[in-house]
RNA sequence: GCCGAAGUGGCGGAAUAGGCAGACGCGCACGACUCAAAAUCGUGUUCCUUCGGGAUUGAGGGUUCGAUUCCCUCCUUCGGCACCA
């Protein structure tokens, strides 16, 4: 007898290298089909694969390959991102080139990739440190300069220590602000950097209209971008510099106007209650403001605010610290004269630098107020309801009309709603806890305050623009030349890419490594000819994904970054699949990319990725992140080699949900290898039944026919539904109890009837996605079926065959299920209600009562009460 | 502090219009096969029980004939943001 136990191991290998010869999943343009771009996000180059890459890939490529079955005509690509800091950590430490080092990691990944038998179209592969692929980003670089996006800044920027380089905003994480990529917290610098005007796009960004998105995504990239909406007001520097009691309201104050100070507010409804105006220490205008007598005290606080870290000062419990300038503001609305203060609680990094401080309904002017002894003037009332007594005695009780908050004894802020009083013209104005324009005290202010000219409406974003420049080697570079005499300018389109030179120092110095080239930065200015510089740092590896999915189009065109072709077939990318993790990094930064070459004319539509899903973390058995330091990651090479690919597939989709993960278990994967393996027996563990297949064929009664044939319809209705909504788990589970009905059906004798062939093909239609070595074969060498599984149609639901003829229907009485009745399928209410009221079990429980109700719940329950 | 997600057996999880809680699997126990073990197959497996039942989906309350599912309050865990004016 021909040995058929089964061995994955070598199955898989022969059906991969034959899909590999034969192209299989080679994905061309055919306009007679519907297309599906199915992405997953591309791995970085760092050596491994982990299950952390499997878990996002393995699942998707199951869901790819169902839309392949259902008539689409699918891309599925796969690529490395390959610049990056490892690559250059690994050359420092280990003095391997970082080319060399990340090139070999692809060979490594390639081949573990090609392991998990994904319909990869490896023809499209793109690697991002490749010429031919950076010198498009480089080109869009440079687009992007053209449109005005990118632009050259000092500011204080974000720096890691330890990688040696600037960071974009989104890259600095947690409450300790440290670096994304190595965990070292970052400090600040004073450097001048490349930035792309991402908050052009801010309200763009914050519309979600177009896409099918998951709601947490959606939520993390709102929050980032933080739209705040209010007015914006402009004070007046007095120009009178006696120091008089701020309150007591002098008429005839001569102003500077030359010296206008905006501020932004949300609360402009409390610009009566402004009785004094911080100043970030780092503020342009504290020179001017500030008197002889402070100087040497507003120096001191500078130098001491520069000196401290973000971290120290953005430190929430702090005491809020800071000094008076000596000068002093004008509040536009009232004439009065306000001190202007320096304190580090204002930062420099949001708004305008400068805040009117409200300290009667801002908790932290308060604060400031408290500890300065700062007026308060109180300019909202809260609601005079008896009901609802102020919180924390009565405030409202303390201050009057006209009092300059002398000796006040108010307990906290109010930031509730209420009425307005002590403002002038809008005394009585009603105040909610709406923000912007649906609270009408703001609305109406804004509009006064327009009226007036002394402000406007205004909308404030803690979203920044993107820093791009690194100071690193391994990494695009950016094609700017700079001239003495003409400034920067994009290197000529015909002489991209500017290549990157392979003898480079990399010492971690904090200077870029290009810089320290000999040669490799001197070059000619594209205007006038005459020596000039290059852009010695080099782009953030973000840009290099931010248009990936359009160099898998076309991965080897060279008249531009993608054929146009491709694009209008293919594009945009119809479902991404990939972590969380990049919620406000990759996911927003790609977007932003995407809007931008839409306004330069270079692609269409206003969003790359139609549907996102987010798969959950894989953590180690202990139920940490996996890491190498921890010593929790395991290695699917050695599994693949102990329990085949399918096996390790099919475990993650069912071991978890899909988009929540958890800690891995090495234990579980016996639950599908022990499965696939009862597949594989029930498909080829066939002497004996055939041998009694022509006698005992019509053995099996029509009903055992029928449930079998009705299980399988019904289980591919399930899996089908299940499959759009990325619930892997429960297709496995499905699949596994179908083939627990197989079994029930052969020893029942249905094997070789018209029911049990056509539940044996529908099986491993079902089964190839998710498993699809096992499936080739048992399709292809045992059913004796046309190669390939993975060309085939879904199959059909049919809707009669999936239907029950009868019915168990669960019998409450009070609440509480008594007993079970059957009824046929066709039954109605009335027929229903007889049978349960029928039954002896239903009755004893009744006591002889006479129901009060009745209640037949569909075809699914009946419920007595009596 | 603010925003978001989630709490179901020893474990992963199922229940997708408010209608049988615990599907499927892991693990465990017992049995068959075996000299034995592994593999395989079979049976059982939420808890309590006086064997009649009773309790049970983080806790408490509400709506309903009926709640894992809807509403309110609270607790816990995880994620994000955080002096953002």
């Amino acid at each position: 007898m021909k040995d058929i136990s089964y061995v994955p191991q070598v199955i898989e290998k022969k059906w991969q290298a034959k899909w590999e010869k034969d192209k299989l999943y080679r994905a061309a343009i055919d306009n007679s089909k519907p297309k599906h771009y199915a992405l997953t996000m591309l791995p970085y180059t760092s050596g491994d694969l982990h299950f952390g890459h499997w878990y996002p890939m393995a699942p998707s490529d199951a869901r790819a390959r169902f839309k392949r079955m259902n008539g689409y005509n699918v891309l599925f690509p796969i690529g490395f991102d390959a610049f990056g800091l490892p690559a250059e950590n690994a050359a420092i430490k280990r003095g391997i080139h970082p080319k060399t080092w990340t090139y070999k990691n692809i060979d490594n990944m390639r081949r573990q990739l090609k392991s998990m038998g994904n319909m990869f179209d490896w023809s499209r592969e793109a690697i991002s440190a490749d010429p031919e692929y950076y010198k498009w980003t480089e080109w869009f670089f440079i687009q992007l300069f053209k449109q005005g996006l990118a632009y050259r800044k000092m500011s204080a920027v974000d720096w890691c220590p330890k990688d040696n380089t600037t960071l974009a905003r989104e890259q600095v994480v947690g409450e300790n602000r440290v670096c994304e990529r190595c965990g070292t917290p970052v400090i600040k610098k004073d450097l001048e950097q490349w930035f792309f005007k991402a908050t052009k796009y801010a309200d763009e960004l914050l519309n979600f209209d177009e896409i099918d998105w998951p709601e947490r995504v959606k939520t993390l990239q709102t929050n980032w971008i933080g739209r705040s909406e209010g007015a914006e007001v402009y004070f007046r520097v007095a120009s009178d510099r006696s120091s008089v009691p701020a309150g007591s309201n002098q008429s005839g104050l001569t102003t500077d106007n030359s010296s206008l100070i905006t501020v932004f507010t949300t609360r402009p409804d409390t610009l009566w209650g402004a009785t004094f105006m911080v100043f970030a220490p780092e503020h342009p205008l504290v020179d001017k403001v500030t008197m002889p007598e402070q100087r040497t005290s507003v120096e001191a606080y500078k130098t001491q605010a520069a000196r401290q870290s973000d971290i120290e000062r953005e430190a929430v419990d702090k005491e809020k610290t800071g000094v008076f300038t000596g000068g002093y503001a004008i509040n536009p609305v009232n004439n009065e004269r306000i001190p202007i203060w320096i304190a580090d609680y204002v930062l420099m990094s949001y708004g305008t630098g400068a805040i009117m401080a409200v300290p009667a309904h801002d908790e932290r002017d308060f604060a400031f107020a408290k500890k300065y002894d700062l007026p308060i003037v109180e300019v909202i009332k809260p609601d005079p309801s008896p009901l609802r007594p102020s919180p924390g005695g009565s405030p409202t009780g303390v201050l009057r009309e006209g009092d300059g908050g002398e000796g006040s004894t108010i307990p906290a802020a109010y930031a509730g709603a209420g009425v307005m009083v002590n403002s002038g013209p809008f005394d009585g104005t009603k105040v909610n806890t709406e923000k912007g324009r649906k609270n009408p005290g703001v609305s109406k202010v804004i509009d006064w305050l327009a009226s007036q000219g002394i402000g406007k409406e205004a909308v404030n974003y803690r979203y920044r623009d993107w820093l791009i420049s690194r100071q690193r080697y391994w990494g695009a570079p950016i094609p700017m030349v700079y001239c003495e005499k003409h400034g920067w300018n994009p290197v000529p389109e015909d002489q991209l890419p500017v290549l990157l030179p392979d003898d480079v120092e990399w010492k971690p110095t904090g200077e870029s490594p290009l810089k320290l080239h000999p040669t490799w930065k001197n070059t000619t200015c594209p205007v006038c000819g005459e020596p000039a510089v290059r852009e010695t740092d080099t782009m953030d590896t973000f840009m290099c994904s931010s248009w990936y999915h359009l160099r898998y189009l076309s991965p080897h065109y060279d008249k531009g970054p993608f054929d146009p072709k491709e694009y209008d077939y293919w594009m945009p990318v119809d479902t991404y699949t990939g972590g969380i993790e990049h919620a406000t990094m990759h996911l927003l930064y790609t977007r932003f990319f995407h809007k931008a070459l839409r306004d330069a004319g270079i692609v269409e539509g206003n969003e790359p990725m139609m549907q996102l899903r987010n798969q959950g973390i894989i953590l180690g058995a202990d139920n940490e992140k996996m890491s190498k330091s921890r010593g929790n990651v395991v290695a699917p090479d050695e599994l693949v080699a102990q329990h085949g690919t399918d096996a390790l597939r099919t475990y993650l989709m069912f071991a978890y949900r899909w988009q929540e993960g958890g800690p891995w278990n090495s234990q579980g994967i016996d639950g599908t290898a022990r499965w696939l393996r009862r597949v594989w027996t029930l498909f080829t563990d066939r002497p004996e039944r055939r041998l009694s297949l022509s006698k005992q064929q019509s053995k099996a009664s029509e009903d055992v026919k029928r449930t079998l044939r009705r299980r399988v319809h019904q289980t591919l209705k399930r899996i089908t539904r299940d499959f759009e909504n990325f619930e892997f788990n429960t297709i496995i589970s499905s699949l596994m109890e179908l083939l627990n009905e197989m079994y029930k059906a052969r020893e029942a004798e249905a094997v070789g009837n018209p029911e049990w062939n056509e539940a044996t093909e529908i099986y491993l239609k079902m089964l190839a996605p998710v498993a699809p070595h096992i499936a080739e074969e048992l399709w292809t060498n045992q059913l004796g079926k046309p190669y390939s599984v993975h060309q085939q149609s879904w199959p059909q639901v049919d809707e009669e065959a999936a239907k029950e003829d009868m019915i168990e229907i669960p019998v409450q009485v009070n609440g509480k299920v008594r007993d079970r009745v059957l009824v046929s399928a066709e039954a109605d209410e009335d027929e229903i209600k007889s049978t349960a009221l029928a039954s002896e079990v239903v009755q004893k429980y009744m006591e002889g009562k006479a129901p009060k109700k009745v209640i037949v719940a569909q075809k699914r329950l009946v419920s007595v009460v009596v």
